[in-house]
DNA sequence: AATGAATGAGCCTTCATTCAT
DNA sequence: CATGAATGAAGGCTCATTCAT
């Protein structure tokens, strides 16, 4: 009886998961505005209506796959690095981390930047959209904590880990938009690049009040 | 003849103006997205058929927005500074004035975004991308002129002009989605210290390799 | 067995009442164009495939609805006036039974309404129809008696029966619709003021021939 | 020029005519609730989309038709009687015109009825709501002038003219739902014997109070 | 140059009902 | 008896674009 439950709920889970990998697939053919009900269902293997069973809304099916984009993001993040390395080593570590996921997975970029589309948030409930900013705040955290323990006040360090995430989001949005191959250079070393001067004025004691 | 046909010019092209004029305002009451044909129709005083008198497609409407907001930023730019100034402060006044433009008019940030909407070029013809992208690499390049007269080679100075517009863009990014209050942070404050630092560690001569 | 079978059957009509009870209070919630099989499903505690164990198709709710709102209103009739009555007062005692029948229970009202919504019946099977019909009739029947009683004959009693239910279906009409408030007058004074001079006329012996 | 002006509105208001008769057609034969935009466009011979040409919604379209029943009705009214007329002439000349209106026309019967549908005024705007109970009151007003030219104070009018009105509707439901043939009655004749009586109690003196 | 009616494709969503399990 | 996934049809409505006038 039990194992019957299991086996549905397992299948009920694939099947979700299904909808939610078509709908990852026309995202990445459509983009984000142009997916639309009908297409998630035709590559899902469905009729419309259908995917009303597993998801409320469009709108759910994006947050779905932001939320579980962000849970990817939080593992790689909390993969990387150990309580063993330096504060210095262990900012780059984290850093690198969220850098890198972003910049090995654009789709995941696409998803996060559509979050604040049409640099408006939208769409989700005010409830999801918090609790996706919470899981993004948790990513970026180890950073926050990193540069505590070289030395910055709270203040400091929420300031510098601000401008480290700002750094990285702008050199991703132009690598991912094609800008920045225009100015000949590569995202992911310049990134580099902005964590080792970073690192060097923090240790260097030369820091704006 | 000739009078009439310079008359008949002029009258199309201030009523494409016009046109302009209200597609400008729909895009800022209703977002790119949410803007419509019909509704730039109205608010220009036209039926529908008539835009395309003056326009091919919609998205030629935005190609000619986004070319003027580019007109103006470019504008911004000359107007700030002027050849008298240090190398160091030309570049503060040169960052600030292109940082500044975008942070005052959130509008002309949202058509710049939404060139790369969805992270993906889109809607304008190849030919239009390059004229816009020539007319932003106008509005940075006194930044990397000011770099090279701080004395940084060609190289050197692509590769901070770069990192530079990455921060501002990614500061502007944050701050347009409401994410950087989220920090508690200033994103103009940011933007400032992160030139100052800029300037002092160029001018200390520590510069990454 | 026998006693098997009866408790089976005892539960299932338990449970048939039960979906009855969350149609019910579906339509009153959302009145009846709005009641869904989903909602009067999830109100009963089912799933929707459930309620089809239960009734042929959502019609069937809606006519068993209609059956038991008319068998509570024969019961209403019944309960009213007794034979020790003069007619003149057992027609007032019935005639007000229904009326205020339906004064009082507004749902019970759009029930019968629906079943001639669109001014054509619908969704019943046509002995179903029938049936319902007689048990309006059933209800109406004691107050032709109580007209025969006070001396009219067949045809008479008849058509004053006729009028007198049209009267009140056209009181209780305007009063639910709410256009009795617009006329600033109450329904049940209204329908009481037709009883007294009805009674009035007939006892005088000026009858329209 | 005006000329052509004026031929171009007539052709738009030959073929807003033609819309809606498309869609009296349709409300005919799926009933008001049944109808659709895409039937009404069908039988109009346009695509769904063109409708919104000529209406704003679906509820419009009701709207526009159910306004001209009105006129129709108010003109039906007008036409009755003469100032000449006694008062007891007058009346039943007015009532039997709203009456007779709606015994022969029994579409601008279930036109009015969906006004109430489901007991419950809807999909208009309040405002149109209220446009089109004021035409509903004109048509019932000249009844209440003859009751009162018959020597009634303005309440008690007002009370007979409900009570008249009440009575038409219950015999004109009565019939349009087909009950009527089964009390084996006739809806006129019905009606015509409450004028009588009406106008014979009311000289007679016999006034409830 | 301008109109505005019309198209055709599309949108998200809802629904009664069916059926394998 | 009950589930719940799935269907297929339909719903109102919007939109960029075209084209005869």
């Amino acid at each position: 009886m039990q194992a019957r439950l299991q086996r549905q709920q397992a299948q009920s889970d694939a099947r979700r998961a299904g909808v939610l990998d078509a709908a990852r697939a026309v995202f990445e053919q459509l983009g984000i505005e142009g997916a639309s009900i009908r297409e998630i269902a035709r590559q899902a293997g469905y009729t419309p209506g259908a995917i009303y069973s597993y998801f409320e809304s469009k709108e759910a099916i994006y947050g779905a796959l932001l939320a579980e984009s962000l849970e990817r993001l939080n593992a790689s993040v909390d993969a990387a690095g150990h309580t063993a390395l330096a504060p210095a080593e262990q900012l780059d570590a984290k850093a690198s981390a969220w850098f890198g996921f972003y910049a090995a997975n654009p789709r995941d970029l696409d998803l996060g930047f559509y979050l604040v589309q049409g640099m408006r948030p939208r769409g989700l409930t005010a409830e999801l959209n918090d609790q996706l900013n919470d899981r993004l705040h948790d990513a970026l955290q180890p950073c926050e904590v990193a540069l505590q323990a070289m030395g910055l006040g709270a203040q400091e360090a929420l300031r510098e880990n601000t401008a480290l995430f700002a750094h990285g989001v702008g050199l991703l949005l132009l690598q991912h938009t094609g800008r920045i191959r225009m100015f000949g250079q590569d995202a992911s070393l310049l990134f580099e690049n902005y964590l080792i001067t970073l690192v060097e004025r923090l240790q260097s004691g030369h820091r704006p009040d």
